[in-house]
DNA sequence: GCGACAG
DNA sequence: ATCTTGTCGC
């Protein structure tokens, strides 16, 4: 079952509006707890696809048991674009129907992973910690570009890692999680350590580059905005 | 001023 | 993000 959404009253039209916003959330992120422990508990990915032609913006939330990564629940949420894509506010893009997919699931999502950025961000506050202090919920990024940021390429195994670095404050890893492919850039969201953030996403990633849950999430929601009415 | 720039 | 076939390899 798909929900339909709107997006929200007095929801940012403009870029200078999205900006007060994140200058105004900004301060709530929670960057002191470690999180849940990797491998336990449910972890949900959450991922959007788009079609400019209809004006249509689908999201998915899957649900993984964090120790099998068997599917425990899904949910999809279909709605109009609700902001264009500008590098820095990705967020007012994607929540208004990633969250309707988050709210539709019959179980609570545990972590979720965003398909994006947290703290890696121009203003330390991207998708992953928007949803994050939105929801209240342990929130992580894992992009699969490195956006502006320096870093050196890690060593070749899995598991190998190197800083993300905006000036001289690591904002992130890029993290190798299949050897000698292309890192994944992991960065903070909200109630979660960098450390956990990254073994999580180790966890999640026992065959592929990126986790199951964004695969999971990614494929859901291609198939939701095929299966979408006009 | 000119690019680069998560999805 | 999205436009897109076949193909090489496990």
């Amino acid at each position: 079952m798909t929900t339909t959404v709107r997006v929200p009253a007095g929801w940012p039209a403009t870029e200078a509006e999205a900006l007060a916003v994140q200058d105004g959330l900004r301060g709530r992120v929670v960057l002191d707890e470690p999180g849940p422990a990797p491998g336990t508990g449910h972890v949900t990915g959450v991922d959007v696809a788009y079609d400019d032609e209809r004006d249509l913006v689908a999201a998915a939330a899957v649900v993984l048991d964090a120790a099998t990564l068997d599917v425990v629940a899904e949910a999809t949420a279909v709605g109009r674009v609700s902001f264009p894509y500008v590098p820095g506010l990705l967020a007012f893009r994607e929540i208004p129907t990633v969250r309707a997919a988050l709210d539709a699931l019959p179980c609570p999502p545990g972590l979720v992973v965003c398909d994006g950025y947290g703290l890696a961000h121009p203003r330390r506050f991207g998708l992953a910690s928007h949803l994050g202090v939105l929801t209240g919920l342990p929130t992580v990024g894992v992009a699969k570009n490195p956006f502006t940021f320096a870093y050196d390429d890690p060593d070749a195994p899995r598991g190998s890692h190197a800083p993300l670095l905006a000036g001289a404050e690591e904002v992130g890893r890029a993290l190798r999680t299949r050897a000698a492919v292309k890192p994944v850039f992991v960065s903070v969201g909200h109630r979660v350590s960098l450390d956990n953030a990254c073994a999580h996403t180790l966890a999640l990633t026992p065959e592929y580059r990126l986790p199951e849950t964004t695969r999971r999430a990614d494929t859901l929601c291609r198939r939701a905005l095929r299966e979408a009415q006009a």
